[in-house]
DNA sequence: CGACGATCTAGAACAAGTTTCAGAGTTGAT
DNA sequence: ATCAACTCTGAAACTTGTTCTAGATCGTCG
């Protein structure tokens, strides 16, 4: 065989939005059914009932096919949480929280958000396993969630510029949402605690931004 | 087939130190096999490399065995985990940190832990990712792990009689070391990074309860 | 000692994620 | 319209976690 015979084009994956492979309007349809299919399944029997060949054959699409645009039932997933974190965040945008300190605000989105997801509790599931469950190989995909939880936590801060303090305390929180909403997941917590927790971890956004008089 | 045929009695698993089933010697012994012989294959390749068969031969016990002692391979890392935070824990009872404030000595005994964990990223890798992973039917065992957690940070406080704030404060920050460790497990932030956020969630420690004069 | 029930072994069998491959279908450039 | 390159399909194969089975061993009680 020759030697380049097969250099492969770049993935039909490749970040959505970037410039790498345009994709055609039947890719892009495609990817959506997978997308979509991956969230019906997991919204019925969470993590095990999104079987690649389900996914596959319900989407209406090879199973090479579903691998080639997603190398890994992780990768899909993931790709899942994003989109529908995508969405959430939309819907949050057009409703900014109240509050008067930064830690309201932040608090009262997490729990919007919680709330959002005890909807589909099983899809919540399936999404939230395989982001931590995820190695190396994830890595871009789950920055990229990570990023979008950081820009809706951010958002709700209000903050023009924030310091880098500010951005620990946002990772951090960060970190105790994910963690939390696992947790409940597994029923290892109850909602109640989950939001005093929330609520205990916002605190650190108003230790570095005081409500809104001055500043270090 | 007689209807109680078999009835099967307790898991040699069942929670080591209860008094449910005695385990002979050579049980224990196997036990401890096994568990070596996961944290040895870990060690080298991670997650993947504990592979079920492997264990088993590894630990000469068959693969029926194996799966008597623990249920699933993620039941076996979870196990792992337990057995390997029983012996930090120890480690770092007999020096306890120093430092002024309780967050210094929280913060302190968690960077102790983590560099702990570096020395043997892969294993920590593996048992971490089986945590995470862990569905609800190992809740009982990943909820001994997560109060082995709980108990080396409030150690480190040494707060005599918290108050319900002080233990959310308590497990947001063992959230938080949970989630920092696979972030940086999965090459996702560096180790200054996870240096400063533990930094910050520690001082929620401090929050509600002052250095060392007077109270709310 | 001998019997009985529980445990252990060896190995086959099954399930679901992943890989591979030959051939059919699409696409884009000429 | 046609050719070459790329993509998609369908199906089989491979890997590793998990289950199952028949028979050998162990430990205890008489």
């Amino acid at each position: 065989m020759p030697a380049d015979a097969h250099r492969t084009k770049a993935a039909p994956d490749a970040g959505r939005a970037g410039p790498a492979s345009p994709l055609t309007q039947r890719q892009e349809a495609r990817r959506r059914r997978i997308l979509e299919a991956c969230a019906r399944l997991a919204s019925r029997g969470g993590f095990d009932a999104v079987q690649m060949r389900e996914v596959a054959e319900s989407s209406q699409v090879a199973l090479g096919t579903l691998y080639r645009y997603f190398p890994s039932k992780i990768h899909l997933l993931v790709a899942t949480m994003r989109d529908q974190l995508e969405h959430l965040h939309a819907t949050l945008r057009k409703k900014p929280p109240a509050g008067e300190t930064a830690a309201e605000r932040v608090a009262g989105t997490l729990m919007r958000a919680f709330r959002a997801l005890q909807r589909d509790p099983l899809l919540a599931d399936a999404m939230v396993r395989a982001l931590t469950f995820a190695d190396r190989s994830v890595s871009a995909e789950v920055e990229q969630v990570f990023r979008r939880t950081t820009a809706i936590i951010l958002d709700a801060t209000d903050l023009a510029d924030p310091t880098p303090e500010q951005l620990s305390a946002v990772r951090v929180i960060g970190h105790t949402w994910h963690s939390t909403l696992i947790t409940w997941l597994s029923g290892r917590a109850s909602i109640e605690q989950v939001g005093v927790d929330i609520e205990t971890v916002c605190r650190l956004i108003d230790l570095t931004a005081p409500p809104r008089h001055g500043n270090t």
